[in-house]
DNA sequence: TGTGGCGGCGCG
DNA sequence: AAAGCGCGCCGCCACA
């Protein structure tokens, strides 16, 4: 075949770049459809060339699958490489196409893979969310073909190479080619299509059924839907295509479905649990035994959570967009807001202070109701979007004036758009729920995983009460504390800008880096670590605590760091969470995020409360307890170490927490040889013990020499050989451990994933990556994994004890509320006379529920404060 | 003017 | 070149 040296069908064209045809014997079965050329295939005139990254990476995908490059034609969407790496444009990619035609038609193959998004949206014909499609394989829908052929999507290598969690679903996307061609994978023959039901029938007359399989409690997936002011309905679904839909006020109706749902000992699919469990709670509806199919997906990891992609990629069913759906209602409540705006008068907006190039200007926003006006005038142009418009208004122009009067404009809901649309809506969600329940409970049965979903839902109730019951925050106290952190800041910030002459700002990583690197040149002489992306110095604390002895400017820029963070990210932003109904901090408590199993929060984080300074632990006693009560935090001692002693069996770490001796001073004085009450803090007891803490993540030589150095330990002492060799030593005594984790990561490199003491998976990327240092991190990653996620393994468990035991203490009239985990802490608010019953019981379940060869002993404390903090005892 | 990437840093 | 795992959130900066 002829292969052009020049091309003119775009603008490509213009740029200086060598046209990379396709490659590959023209009887290929397989076609590779990529993207676009990068550099390095543009120097060498090839797709995915293998002296790029990405490339590299193809051909380990294909090798590792046994799949033949030399017998693959591999090509690209667009044959010109895209200035800068950019995304090639819609006029690029129809110009190009007339060549992949040719292609196509020419090599005539059994398949077609699309890498990546450009490639898939080309080739299935229709625009695509490569989280739905991706992996799935499609007939094609190309009218120059005279038979349509299987296209299987797949995420583009390069979109792994910087997202571990990509890769793996690039690596599940390649498995699927071999059975594509080999036909064991069905193409779906049209986008949209629905394998198991030919009829809908979802009714809201206030009936409902539950079917029953002989024998089998019944499975019942259950939905919730909210409109402005509350809770508006449930829909419920237990057999395929069929939902019912029960209105909040049918308040009988969802009473006998409780009772029925306990007295068939029905199992209740939720998605996404802690959002719906409360709902359902308000509802008068309690699930006694329930499963949440968003948990489900999470520990899949590698499917997607949101139940709309899930419904498409297991059950092929479209489900609308809610913000699609309501719409219509969206626009009339918008039109009924700016009515109402236009019947008050409204200040005109002072004039604003715009930068224009470094020139301040005056702008003179115009009158509200003008804007408002104009919006109006354009509500019938076709897709006028009065709601859009109305919040491309800034809130100094003006909104912010109108939304503190009438509220926020709102959006619109379920109840505010035909009835049959909504009902049909709302009972899809529950019908897809029971639809997709089957596929991950037999991936979740295949994978050993049924048992991790278990420790997570019976965590989960503690996880809701504590969102619910919050944590009462004072006000006053951020006050003072904001005020005080700034103005120590903004000292800090007049100190430095004198020092350095001009008025630069502590807080832009640019302008320290040119005080200290430029203007002062600190970095002569030594090695400064560099940013991972720009390859700039970085000025992170690490670095500049090297510098401190060489200008006074370093330690005030720290301490300015320090309290600027006390102030923006601590004291000013807690006041605005404080819920004002309840007087209390509601955070958020994800279950279905980290890849280690462990709980996060967010909306504020309240995990990451300063604490470790006295200064910073002031936060924390912004949180108080409610009058008459106390609270009460139970910590796991060194519960990751116990985790990894349990993990690896090495007798000597056995021996040493069953004993209960101090782990430190037992490492210290073993790799050391001095007696224990002869050893020195910075000689001995601190290496020990960041080397303690440092082994369960893999801590290398200068990762350790960092961490001696913050420490103030003595660097001439402790240089990185020293580091290296004390490492090795930790490792000879405890040999036990490095057998373990060798171990761990062997059986990583054989399986591509690791796995903890109760069955949690995580899978690994990266263990056969073409580049060392991703390989590193990886194992890292694999050596880490099951001392987290055991740690999380028994905290969640011992949750999901004590949920039943405090809500009886509630019940008998106590006052005893779960408030917060933090990964080996669980805080309580607990009445004052039930503190010490309070104490015993939940230590003991703490310690209790999991055994481990080693004891999991837990340290309650107590205080009014939360950074008041003081050992609890017991006495009688 | 809002958004996303990044560096940096709070917690376990 | 990188050298410690897991999170969420801040300000800065570049971008459209």
């Amino acid at each position: 075949m002829y292969l052009a040296k020049t091309c003119h069908l775009c603008a490509l064209a213009k740029s200086r770049t060598r046209i990379a045809w396709g490659e590959g014997p023209e009887d290929s079965p397989i076609m590779f459809v990529a993207e676009a050329p990068g550099t390095v295939e543009d120097r060498e005139g090839t797709p995915l060339h293998r002296l790029a990254k990405t490339g590299m990476e193809f051909n380990m995908l294909l090798r590792r699958r046994s799949i033949s490059r030399e017998r693959s034609y591999v090509t690209n969407l667009v044959k010109c490489h895209p200035p800068r790496d950019e995304d090639p444009s819609p006029e690029c990619i129809l110009a190009c196409s007339t060549y992949l035609e040719r292609e196509i038609l020419r090599v005539n193959p059994r398949m077609i893979v699309a890498v990546g998004r450009h490639a898939a949206r080309y080739l299935l014909n229709r625009d695509t969310d490569m989280e739905m499609v991706h992996g799935i394989p499609f007939m094609t829908n190309l009218p120059y073909l005279p038979t349509q052929i299987p296209v299987l999507p797949v995420y583009h290598p390069a979109a792994g190479l910087h997202d571990p969690n990509r890769m793996l679903q690039v690596q599940q996307d390649f498995d699927c080619i071999k059975p594509v061609l080999t036909g064991e994978l069905a193409p779906r023959t049209a986008y949209y299509s629905d394998p198991f039901v030919t009829q809908e029938q979802y009714l809201d007359d206030g009936t409902w059924e539950i079917q029953t399989q002989k024998g089998e409690s019944p499975i019942v997936a259950i939905d919730t839907e909210w409109v402005q002011g509350g809770p508006w309905c449930l829909t419920v679904s237990s057999k395929p295509g069929t939902a019912y839909l029960l209105y909040a006020y049918m308040k009988s109706e969802i009473a006998d479905l409780d009772e029925v749902l306990k007295s068939t000992n029905s199992l209740v699919l939720l998605h996404n649990a802690p959002y719906d469990l409360p709902v359902l709670h308000k509802l008068g509806l309690y699930p006694a035994r329930f499963l949440d199919t968003m948990n489900m997906a999470y520990l899949l990891q590698s499917e997607p959570q949101g139940l709309k992609a899930l419904a498409f990629r297991i059950a092929g069913m479209r489900m609308e967009n809610y913000l699609d759906m309501v719409a219509p209602a969206t626009h009339r409540n918008a039109m009924l807001y700016l009515a109402r705006i236009l019947h008050h008068d409204w200040p005109t907006p002072p004039p604003l202070l715009t930068w224009d190039h470094g020139t301040p200007k005056i702008k003179q926003p115009w009158p509200i109701h003008k804007k408002v006006a104009g919006i109006l005038r354009d509500q019938h142009a076709k897709s006028a979007n009065p709601w859009k418009r109305w919040h491309d208004i800034t809130l100094q122009e003006g909104r912010k004036m109108v939304e503190d009067t009438l509220g926020p404009m709102p959006l619109g809901d379920l109840s505010q758009i035909p009835r049959d649309k909504a009902v049909r809506y709302a009972c899809r969600d529950s019908d897809a729920t029971l639809r997709i329940y089957p596929y991950l409970e037999h991936r979740l049965r295949t994978l050993g995983l049924l048992g991790a979903l278990d420790d997570d839902m019976g965590a989960l109730p503690m996880a809701c009460d504590m969102m619910e019951t919050g944590i009462t925050a004072d006000r006053a106290h951020f006050a003072v504390l904001e005020k005080r952190f700034a103005d120590k800041a903004d000292n800090l910030q007049a100190d430095i800008q004198q020092i350095a002459g001009w008025s630069m700002n502590p807080g832009s990583h640019d302008d320290v880096r040119k005080l200290l690197f430029t203007d002062l040149d600190l970095g002569k002489g030594r090695k400064i670590k560099r940013t991972k992306k720009g390859g700039e110095l970085s000025t992170t604390d690490k670095v500049i605590s090297q510098l401190l002895t060489l200008h006074p400017v370093v330690r005030k820029i720290k301490d300015y760091r320090g309290y600027r963070k006390l102030e923006t990210t601590y004291a000013r932003q807690m006041p605005n969470w404080i819920h004002p109904a309840t007087g209390r901090i509601h955070t958020n408590i994800r279950l279905t995020r980290t890849a280690t199993g462990r709980l996060s929060t967010f909306d504020p984080n309240l995990m990451a409360i300063p604490v470790r300074s006295e200064e910073s632990r002031e936060i924390r006693n912004g949180f108080v307890s409610a009058p008459g009560c106390t609270f009460l935090s139970a910590d796991y001692s060194q519960i990751e170490l116990r985790c990894l002693a349990h993990e690896s069996q090495d007798p000597l770490m056995l021996e040493v927490f069953r004993t209960g001796g101090d782990i430190h001073d037992k490492t210290a004085s073993e790799v050391f040889g001095v007696p224990i009450p002869n050893l020195d803090k910075y000689l001995h007891r601190l290496p020990a013990k960041r080397v303690n803490f440092g082994i369960p993540y893999g801590i290398q030589a200068p990762g350790l020499q960092d961490t001696l150095a913050a420490d103030g330990v003595d660097i001439t002492l402790w240089t990185q050989d020293r580091c290296a060799e004390f490492i090795e030593e930790w490792f000879r005594l405890y040999s036990g451990v490095r057998r373990w984790r060798n171990g761990v990561i062997a059986f990583a490199r054989r399986n591509g994933y690791v796995q903890d003491m109760f069955g949690r998976i995580r899978f690994l990327a990266g263990m056969h990556a073409a580049d060392k240092w991703i390989i590193l991190e990886t194992e890292r990653q694999a050596g880490n994994m099951p001392i987290q996620a055991g740690a999380a393994g028994i905290i969640k468990r011992a949750m999901g004890a004590l949920v039943p035991v405090y809500r009886d203490f509630t019940r008998e009239g106590w006052y005893i509320r779960p408030l917060l985990q933090i990964h080996d802490d669980l805080l309580w608010e607990v009445e004052d006379g039930f503190l010490d019953t309070a104490a015993i019981v939940i230590r003991s379940i703490m310690e209790n529920t999991t055994p481990l060869s080693v004891p999991t002993p837990v340290d309650p404390e107590i205080g009014k404060r939360w950074g008041e903090k003081t050992a609890w005892e017991y006495t009688q």
